[in-house]
DNA sequence: ACATTAATTGTGT
DNA sequence: ACACAATTAATGT
């Protein structure tokens, strides 16, 4: 396990705490769709993503689904973290947005280093902070962003976590993750189309134009 | 290769 | 938001 760790994380970690990361933390693979970690479940482990894309939604009280950000590899999710400590359980779910593999650490574990290495500190700092930015992005555009400007941004997000431009998904389940209905997507993703910033094909949607990067 | 069906997308009210 | 039309993909014969 020790190899998978070392190139993702030798310039984060000091060799010592990979060493303790690969001794305590269990491996697990994971296919596109699958559901990591659902509303209301307790958590025991602290998920570090190695490899794949996540996505973390938030559901409302109704049937509402709403994508708050996605997880790249190398990353942890805050929210959990937050969970994880309090020993409280989960305000939101993820779900594999690509197959990918990552590790838990067992709680203990994770509360032990943060006395021990101050690169763990760190990293959960710099975790919280970064996640954190992320919510703020979601509420503004929740709050501020018309539905063509989130929709759009939502679309930049794929193409990255996919680094594609093509990205595979029907208008109905972005319409699920924006928390908005088929035909309002359908209709916005053709002014897209004729504006000539994207290709619209059943099941496959190809950016054209500028990566907003 | 063609017909049938289901799923996805387009449009008007 | 709804209903229905049109298009595309999937499946059987």
């Amino acid at each position: 396990m020790k190899q998978i760790l070392t190139p993702l994380f030798n310039s984060v970690f000091e060799e010592k705490l990979i060493d303790e990361i690969a001794n305590f933390a269990i491996m697990h693979d994971f296919n596109e769709g699958e559901l990591i970690i659902d509303i209301g479940t307790p958590l025991n482990r602290m998920p570090l993503l190695i490899h794949g894309a996540i996505k973390i939604s938030r559901e409302d009280q109704k049937q509402g689904e709403l994508v708050l950000y996605f997880i790249e590899k190398g990353n942890t999710c805050s929210m959990t973290l937050t969970s994880c400590l309090n020993n409280t359980k989960s305000e939101i779910r993820a779900k594999a947005e690509t197959s990918g593999k990552l590790v838990l650490i067992p709680i203990e574990k994770m509360e032990e280093w943060l006395g021990i290495y101050p690169s763990w500190r760190n990293f959960i700092f710099i975790s919280y902070n970064n996640r954190l930015k992320e919510m703020l992005s979601a509420i503004d555009s929740i709050a501020f962003m018309s539905l063509e400007d989130r929709l759009w941004s939502y679309l930049i997000d794929k193409s990255k976590i996919n680094k594609s431009r093509e990205i595979h998904c029907t208008h109905q389940e972005i319409a699920f993750d924006l928390n908005s209905s088929r035909v309002v997507i359908s209709r916005i993703l053709k002014v897209f189309e004729q504006n000539n910033s994207i290709q619209l094909k059943q099941g496959v949607i190809t950016l054209k134009d500028k990566m907003t990067n």
